[in-house]
DNA sequence: TATGAATGAGTTTTCATTCAT
DNA sequence: GATGAATGAAAACTCATTCAT
């Protein structure tokens, strides 16, 4: 076999690879978008096959079922929570406040700019009641958010900044709730509050 | 037609009327129960009807649709909402404090006991997002609770044991929003904090 | 609840559970018949259906699944073997030899009338070698068969028509194989032996 | 064009035409495997693929047609036939007698050792009945089979070892029908008779 | 009122076969 | 020659709904 051979089997290789996760990612998007505008309830093969422009059959040699595309869809759901544009302003303050209200700001933008991933999410949650598999990663997710906040909350009491009789670990846990609290009320009622406004009080908490 | 034949078929309407209800009744909670313990993914119409105890036929005779049971479901949950055992503890202390107090600890109480109040709800605004009819009631449940407590801070402040800038509407929306956002913490990170703790920090915004 | 409701209700349930069965019947011959056309390789659900002359859906209303017809088309092909008409002819003839010949004669005359009951076996037994829960009823069937040969063979040694050295147990075995090997050949080389020559070499193996 | 260019494509031709016959073997002995293992009814494609070690575009390569491999099988399955051990016991004994003799051990050795050869039979002789493609090979087959057996007992009546008035065309279809017969009973009730006594009851039709 | 029976329209999944490289 | 990708057609099975009684 020369190497001239070997290189194009190789990149045929690379490039064969690459189509397969290519398929296997637009048929994960097209169910994570069709989550998120029909919920589980509606999903079906057949339209996740059409949005992704493929052959029913051919999700099937991608995916052996329907379940097993949910995992690539939990994959997707993190990869959009870790790829939040950690925008151009908040960069500038890298004090703990700072970081916060960083924090506030992209959550708050994601939500606005991105609202199927908080849907899928609540999704997830919901079936994660039924489904077991789903745990681990929506509990990886939380840590993560969790270990975060709890590492600038830290910061913050070292400097000085924030109050020193703070339990980081209970702060860190109540922002994430005030956050999903926010999210979650907004589907019933939208506009009941300002997310700023839930910012100040964050400060309150932090600072007075 | 003789008085005695009148109200015959009267108790008969009364009676037959008793029972339709009934029925109804206990076809909603079968749905109602299902939609906690499978979501509305896996409800079907068939469950329904072999929990109600009746045919799938008879089902049908009594709701047109698998949709035509929904309203009945979220009556039911509005009505579950409110049935919240006004436990003994919280009539002593009639103080906007102890009326918050107890909110709190009823909601606790009631998540407990009947976590599916709170899962059928969740479904219920998940399912509001495609299914505007349910939005109505939704908000209305809100709405309730909101009024509630915006009524409470406002006596609060007006007998001067809360603070006197806090702004009736906005505390009661976080409130709101506290609540829900712990609840629906919960059932991916159970017991990541105190639902006592979460009470401090209100009153903490509430007196301070 | 009269009397009379009560028998109309017994009654109704009767003719409820005739026709019942009387489905679960229809479904089981059309697979049975489509088997012996077609073999278990293009066995399918639809066509079973359609000669069965119901809706697909209805076949699994009565039968879960496809692999739940098959201990149908056991009990079924088992009911066949039983009623082979113990002919007219044969009726007369009381004696030892005068089964064998009658157990010959019915054999062959099923094979000519009804060859699907032997193609139908024939599927089942080789089926059987993958699918451990039909040896049961084909070794009951097996067992049937070879006790009523023993039993008769028994009979002609005491009556001393047959030889005194016979084994029952073995000659009944010998006897079936001679039947299933010739049936098996009919299909390959049909009209290579004459079935009459079969049963004189019984006979010769029996009395000389 | 120059000689050992023509001598290079000719040895290349050789080399392809032996290779080509490699894989359709392989592919065709895959087939006959999971016959043997899952009957016709379980056939698939893929499978025999994935058995050859070749990927399933490859079988459709060689093998137009599902259809196509069968022809193969039936090649393979007589060729499994003649290629029986004529076992070193056998090859002593040149007598009738001893023929008759070597060919029920032979048979029943094959039986014990290799006994998908007589499932792939029987799953091609009940596809006979749909698919005469087949029967002129099974008719070989046991035309092959028939005829030693014939030439053998005429032999022995010639030799004056087996009885004079034997007609040696239907004691060699007895033979068939005998072993045919214990193969068939086998799957259902092994072990219900020795091989060894069928051969004597076949000495005592020859000779007694 | 109540139900067993029945079904049309789907739903997921399978499979032999084809295509582009 | 060989293969990964793709697919049309069909397979088993499901489900909300209707019908006859």
């Amino acid at each position: 076999m020369s190497e001239t051979y070997r290189e194009q089997k190789e990149y045929g290789n690379r490039t064969r690879t690459a189509h397969r996760d290519k398929r296997r990612h637009s048929l994960v998007l097209a169910t994570y978008q069709l989550i998120a505008e029909k919920g589980f309830e509606q999903l079906r093969t057949r339209d996740v096959a059409a949005r992704a422009g493929v052959n029913i059959a051919t999700l099937h040699y991608y995916f052996a079922s329907k379940e097993d595309l949910i995992p690539g869809v939990v994959d997707h759901l993190l990869h959009e929570f870790s790829t939040v544009p950690t925008s151009l302003l908040t960069m500038n303050d890298t004090t703990p406040l700072g970081q916060i209200r960083a924090m506030f700001l992209t959550t708050h933008h994601s939500f606005q700019e991105k609202p199927e991933i908080f849907i899928v999410l609540s999704e997830l949650v919901l079936r994660s009641l039924r489904d077991a598999s789903l745990r681990p990663a929506l509990q990886r997710l939380d840590c993560g958010w969790h270990g975060y906040l709890q590492h600038v909350v830290m910061d913050g009491v070292y400097q000085g900044v924030f109050r020193a009789d703070l339990d980081p670990e209970d702060m860190a846990t109540k922002v994430i709730i005030l956050i999903k609290g926010f999210l979650f009320h907004q589907i019933t009622s939208p506009g009941a509050i300002d997310f700023q406004q839930l910012l100040n009080d964050v400060e309150h908490l932090l600072l007075s």
